[in-house]
DNA sequence: TGACTTTTCTAGTGTGTACTAGATTTAATC
DNA sequence: GATTAAATCTAGTACACACTAGAAAAGTCA
């Protein structure tokens, strides 16, 4: 029973790994199990199929996102300015996505790769993520924190592409950590939100 | 010699709109040849190989969205705001990107799943257009319309980041053109980037 | 029409992929 | 230590892929 869970956990690692790297195609059966020093074969006493063992790889990512972003916004104080809300998830997300592991960098970096059933096994989990950001950029409209003129469905995905598109570029990037990512993120994207005369919060300027 | 021309540019135009809604994997020279009922083998009278194919799409991809940029600069008046620069970039890049034709809209779709040659041949390409922006954001700091406390490499490569991500969502998004989709980037991230009190250009407020 | 060139097709090759079946080894239990 | 169960390996299948060779067809022009 031990043995075979520590395989399975090292098939996961190995497979996220490959994914994060190399994208969906490139991570073959033959050169996960070459990585962990295994057959091909052996793999399939523990998943019955790659896109059954890319899928729990792709779960796992999505959680491990949800999770870093639900744990930031539940250590905001109780009352606290929505555009604070919006910086916190953003820096998690970037913090999570980018100097995180592999597997919620796998996710993204598979994402328009996949074969159409693991789109669509994974596109329910897609849409409960954008259902977090929905509601803090709803939050901030309606207290009146944020420019409610702009389509708010489109002002998400803009926030939340910039956020994904930074892995392509983030690791030949020097001198730039994770959080800085996020931090640029923020000070564009929701100071152009922002309504009013700018009061720049305390990190710039 | 017509004949020849004329099914080449079939050919061509077959891979864009392959590589723009499938991908580069699921690109293959079989289907290519089906879209335009042709045997896979009559491809290679055209053309040396799949990947020479594939790199002549995305050159004209590349021309096309440079092209765009830098006619809509250029119509620009002699003196402007460097943010009217960057906001008619943005639009341009949208629209070359989600509105345009299939070849810039293939550059996008296939970034980060070409095969390292590939790769390699098209980076000079992209330095030469991030170039672009980050001329018409060094403008923007030193005429002191934009902020400069931020890193203007990060800053452009979110903003490119923002525009490429929406071809992944823009299909789904009805009621939203691709020039929408550029000026609510610019909306949000040129204003945030503004120094000063904001005054909101004509479109929004 | 007939000679010639250009273009396409038929029929394959070789390689890499996911995956399977059954033997073999390694580990756990009595 | 023997028996059983778990885990891995060897050896293969079937298929999709990019690509090739040479025959066939289509087009061109005297």
């Amino acid at each position: 029973m031990k043995k075979s869970d520590r395989t399975r956990q090292d098939i996961l690692d190995a497979t996220a790994s490959s994914l994060s790297s190399a994208g969906y195609t490139a991570t073959t059966v033959k050169s996960i199990a070459e990585t962990i020093g295994m057959q091909d074969a052996s793999i399939y006493y523990h998943f019955s199929s790659k896109d059954e063992l890319v899928g729990e790889v792709l779960d796992i990512g999505t959680a491990r996102a949800v999770t870093a972003v639900d744990q930031a916004l539940a250590e905001l104080p109780d009352a606290h300015d929505p555009r604070e809300a919006l910086r916190v998830a953003i820096i998690a997300h970037a913090e999570a996505v980018l100097g995180g592991g592999d597997y919620p960098r796998a996710n993204v970096r598979t994402f328009g790769q996949l074969p159409p059933d693991l789109t669509h096994r994974h596109r329910q989990g897609h849409r409960n993520y954008g259902q977090i950001w929905t509601q803090l950029i709803d939050d901030g409209v309606e207290s009146g924190a944020l420019r409610g003129d702009l389509n708010r469905s489109v002002a998400r995905l803009i926030i939340i592409g910039a956020l994904c598109w930074a892995i392509e570029w983030f690791d030949a990037a020097e001198e730039v950590s994770a959080a800085d990512v996020g931090e640029h993120v923020f000070q564009m994207v929701v100071n152009g939100l922002s309504v009013g005369e700018h009061e720049s919060p305390a990190v710039s300027v």
